[in-house]
DNA sequence: TAAATAAAAGATATAAAAGTCTTTATATTT
DNA sequence: AAATATAAAGACTTTTATATCTTTTATTTA
C-alpha cells in the first residue's frame, strides 16, 4: 500500500508525538531504533517532512524534531501525499492511463469505492488521534 | 495497488479471454501490443501464470495462449496471489510484523475493512465477469 | 525429415527503491 | 571563541523490480 519510506514517516511522526512535549526534542537515533528503521535512511525522511513543514526541527545541542500543534493535526493523507505522492488516490488499479468514469477499466467502480475508503481512512485520522490511541493502552507500534 | 506485473499478468489473461474461442490461440506479441506492456516482460509473466495453470500454452505454429473454461472462472485473487503473493491481503498497513487482532497498530481495525473490501473485489471478480463486461461496450481495457 | 513457428528458459541490462556513509552547516554550551 | 551536538545535504552502495536479448525446446506443417 505505502512505501517503506511512507511507513517510516508515518511511525517516525507518531514516535515524536508520543515522545516530545513542552518544547522538548527528539533525535533521528532515538527515532530511528524505536521504530526500527534504518537511522540515516530516517534522517533523509525527516529532512523531507522538514522541508515541507510537516515536522520541526532544530539543529545543534539538544536539537532534534518536534511537533508543533498544527503539526499534531497533521492527517495521515498529509503525510502519504508528501512522501508517495498522490497516486494511490488517483491512479487505475490497471495502470490504465484513461481509465476514468466515462471510460472505465472493468475494475473502474469497485476500486472507486476502495479508493474513497483509502481516502477515508487517511483523511480522518491525525498524528494526535494516533498518540490518543497509543497513549490509551489498547493500541502499539512495537514491531516484536 | 499491485505491481506492474501484475497488472500486465491481469490485462493479458482479460485479453486472451477476449480473443480466443473455439481452441483459438493468442501469441505473446499479440497480447503485448495490445495491452501496451513489454513483450518480453509479459513473456515471462505468462510463462508464470502457464506453470502455475492459470492459463495454458501450446508451442509451435499456430501455438499460443489460451483458457480452458476452468481458466475463465479463475478470480482475480487467484491471479494477484500468483504474481504478488498474498502480501497486500495479509501486511500490516505500517509493516509492523506483530501487528494483529491483540496487538493492533492505530489503523489495524480501519485498515482491516479495506483489506476486506480488497479482498471482495477480487475474490468475486472472475476473467469471464471482466469478459462479459467488456464485451457489453461499457468498459474498456485500451491505454489510449 | 526439414523448416518454420512460438513458448520456455536463461542471461543480461536498466531503473527505482531502499539503505549507508561522509561531509557540511547550524545551534548550544562552556 | 572553542568544542560539541545534531540536523541537513550529498555521494555512494545494495537490493528489488522492471525490461530486454539470446538460446533452447516443443510442435506443426510442408
Amino acid at each position: 500500500m505505502f512505501s517503506k519510506s511512507c511507513e517510516y514517516a508515518i511511525k517516525a511522526m507518531i514516535y515524536v508525538a508520543q515522545n516530545t512535549k513542552d518544547g522538548s526534542r527528539i533525535g533521528v537515533k532515538e527515532i530511528a531504533k524505536n521504530t526500527d528503521a534504518p537511522e540515516h535512511f530516517v534522517a533523509k525522511i525527516m529532512q523531507d517532512l522538514s522541508r515541507k513543514k510537516i515536522i520541526h526541527s532544530v539543529k545543534g545541542p539538544n536539537g532534534g524534531f518536534y511537533l508543533t500543534s498544527n503539526d499534531m493535526s497533521c492527517t495521515l493523507a498529509e503525510i502519504v501525499k508528501a512522501i508517495d505522492g498522490d497516486k494511490i488516490f488517483t491512479n487505475c488499479v490497471l495502470g490504465l492511463k484513461t481509465c476514468s468514469e466515462k471510460n472505465p477499466c472493468p475494475v473502474h467502480f469497485q476500486y472507486k469505492e476502495i479508493k474513497r475508503n483509502i481516502m477515508e481512512l487517511v483523511e480522518n485520522n491525525t498524528i494526535s488521534d494516533f498518540k490518543e490511541r497509543l497513549d490509551s493502552g489498547k493500541y502499539f507500534l512495537k514491531n516484536d
